[in-house]
RNA sequence: GGUUCCGUAGCUCAGCUGGAUAGAGCAACGCCCUUCUAAGGCGUGGGUCCUGCGUUCGAAUCGCAGCGGAAUCACCA
């Protein structure tokens, strides 16, 4: 049973015996007590004071007598102003470290067999270019998401709607024909996406010539910028061929088609590549080639039951003006698809496939208001999971000029960053000498995690609804409120628990009671214990940087007590030990921590 | 214009389910390695919590109005 439900459980029977009143649990609010104040937990007393009819301070005398009489577990109490200060005795602590102790996945729970089944949706990139910073924030945040999920016991399958096919795949391949000779990433050393991806900008650098030349022509005719600049673009050859090369691809040319295949095919591998290197991963893929086409049947049946209408041209609509929105299209005149379409033949295959209870879908905010709409057209089309769908939308990534733009070339690629920090990473360690006596595989293993350490925390600890500027000329810092301090002291703990287990000391699995324990000491048992509720409140929230600046927040206090106690000099046998277990402990609570969010944690750095 | 989100120290951000004197990191300055990893610890300075009104014993937190910024309101995906 958790100390502050004891307490609470206490509280509540001490106002029934005081004052002879039954008071809702609501009402006790326990919370923890400030650090300029001594105590662990502190007892708002206000709410009582109706009841005490008498002053704030004597109240709170009234009920922390009580509670000392009473409740073993309260060694003594303050009062300031109507604030009840609680002290909780060492034996308690230690108990509850205890407790921790014996649990290797504290604060992690197993999915049970009728667990509810969480689908996670994220990355979903487009097959035309490689990932960059942005998808890097969609991709962390997703993968945490996922832990965090799984971490409140629920069944989680990650998936991943890849965007394999459009018009702007054709540009890619319309460019490598017309300007690739022949080019492949074995022929050119080229990893796969960027391979393509540098021809989706050639395509863009040769229409946009093209356009440039026939504005010139059209203007010089007397034709004024506007108009010329429409027409231009209506009339590019090259685009006009990529639309061709669009059409084609419907129709299931073989040509087309086996282009597109070996194309997207080098994609995968590139993607493939840094997925693996990021860490993160995908339980189902889908491509929206495979379900494009089943969104439509979808809507036509919704038509049928007269859930949408029919305009004269033929296209289909969903009148929404009922939930505060307009009207939303969702087949053209043509009966092909857009957008919304797909996602509702997303949501039908994914739901032939999975028993979903809960759906979220990791998508920038621009696309607020597209999953808006989609809530409502898929509880209207009976998917019960529809309604209560989650859009975790997450803020851009600006760099200090502004939007990140791909096809000017502005965008941070993700594997170049990740390259870049690793450099760092090991810059650092080798300037500080913490490379002595190691091995290379060693050392780039320690860059590696550590400079995706840093990364990747830079990105999580951030609450994902804000936007975030990137400075690719300041580097990610090392220090202070980063990943590499976690990792850092994580490394430091294990060094002890090495030398420890180098003098031949033993943790036992039952740490004896009757020991002192520094306030220091008490407070970091208690955030230890409450890393419970992190989890449940970073899976409730949706909220991975909750669990990130926990992580913060418990290695900085434990650096503390690090610096102002020995452990492997202390004399006392028993405080020795207890400081050896408190220490094992919060490296392990770290490692469970910093597990969720998807960064390692190094046995040395 | 409608909708949604954001506004806290010079900068990057916590705190927001109402509670005590609003916290960290970076940057600046000063101190601490013959002692378990100094990627660390300690200290100093730095604030109209965008503004106003309201609710409350109590508001950075809740409500309303306004100001500033972002996104979106496509037969693009």
């Amino acid at each position: 049973m958790k100390i502050e439900d004891k307490l609470t459980a206490s509280v509540l029977k001490g106002i029934k015996e005081l004052y002879g009143q039954e008071v809702p649990e609501k009402m006790v609010q326990l919370q923890k007590t400030k650090k300029e104040f001594e105590g662990h937990l502190t007892l708002v007393v206000f709410p009582f004071l109706k009841m005490s009819k008498k002053g704030p301070e004597q109240t709170a005398q009234e009920i922390g007598e009580y509670l000392k009489q009473n409740e073993p577990a309260i060694a003594s109490y303050n009062v300031i102003k109507g604030f009840l200060n609680l002290t909780i005795a060492s034996d308690v602590w230690v108990e509850l470290l205890n407790r921790i102790h014996a649990d290797a996945q504290w604060g992690i729970q197993k999915a049970e067999a009728d667990a509810p089944l969480v689908m996670i949706e994220y990355s979903s990139p487009n097959t035309n270019k490689p990932l960059h910073l942005g998808h890097v924030r969609n991709n962390l945040l997703g993968n945490a998401l996922a832990n965090v999920m799984a971490a409140n016991g629920n069944k989680v399958v990650k998936t991943n709607i890849v965007n394999d096919r459009g018009i702007h795949i054709c540009k890619s391949m319309l460019a490598w024909l017309k300007y690739g000779n022949g080019e492949t990433p074995e022929s050119s050393g080229k990893k796969g996406d960027h391979l393509i991806g540098d021809y989706y900008v050639a395509f863009d650098k040769h229409y946009k010539a093209e356009v440039k030349e026939l504005m010139a022509k059209y203007q010089a005719e007397g034709m004024n910028e506007e108009e010329a600049k429409t027409k231009a673009e209506a009339e590019s050859p090259l685009m006009q061929e990529a639309r061709e090369m669009l059409r084609k691809w419907e129709a299931n040319d073989p040509e087309v088609r086996a282009l597109w295949k070996k194309m997207n095919d080098w994609v995968y591998a590139g993607f493939d590549e840094t997925y693996k290197m990021m860490g993160v991963s995908f339980d189902k893929i889908y491509y929206e080639s495979q379900t494009y086409l089943e969104g439509k049947e979808k809507v036509l049946e919704g038509l049928e039951k007269g859930l949408f209408y029919r305009k004269e041209d033929g296209s289909v609509w969903a009148d929404l003006t009922k939930e505060g929105l307009d009207h939303k299209l969702l087949l053209r005149a043509d009966g092909t698809s857009v957008y919304m379409t797909q996602d509702i033949g997303t949501a039908k295959l994914r739901f032939q496939d999975y028993p979903i209870n809960k759906m979220i879908y990791v998508v920038g905010n621009e696309q607020n208001y597209h999953f808006q709409v989609l809530s409502i057209l898929l509880d209207r089309l009976g998917f019960e999971w529809g309604k209560d769908l989650v859009h975790f939308s997450y803020g851009m990534v600006e760099l200090p000029e502004g939007k990140m733009k791909s096809r000017e070339g502005t965008v941070v690629d993700a594997d170049d960053l990740m390259e870049a920090m690793i450099e760092t990473a090991k810059e650092t360690s080798s300037e500080l000498g913490k490379l002595d006596g190691l091995t290379l595989e060693e050392a780039d293993d320690i860059a590696r995690i550590v400079g995706l350490g840093a990364l990747k925390y830079f990105i999580l600890k951030v609450d994902a609804r804000k936007n975030m500027t990137f400075n690719p000329k300041e580097s990610i810092d090392f220090n202070g409120n980063t990943g590499p301090f976690i990792q850092y002291t994580y490394a430091r703990i294990q060094s002890i628990l090495r030398k420890a287990a180098e003098a031949g000391i033993t943790i036992p699995a039952v740490i004896p009671t009757g020991i002192e324990l520094s306030t220091k000491e008490e407070g970091l048992i208690q955030m230890l214990a409450d890393f419970t509720n992190v989890v449940k409140q970073a899976g409730g929230d949706y909220n991975p940087s909750i669990i990130a600046n926990y992580a913060y927040d418990l290695v900085k206090e434990y650096n503390q007590f690090y610096h102002d106690f020995s452990i492997l000099r202390e004399e006392n046998e028993a405080l020795k030990i207890f400081r050896l277990a408190l220490s094992q402990n919060v490296g392990k609570v770290v490692k469970l921590a910093m597990g969720l969010l998807g960064i390692e944690v190094p046995e040395r750095m």
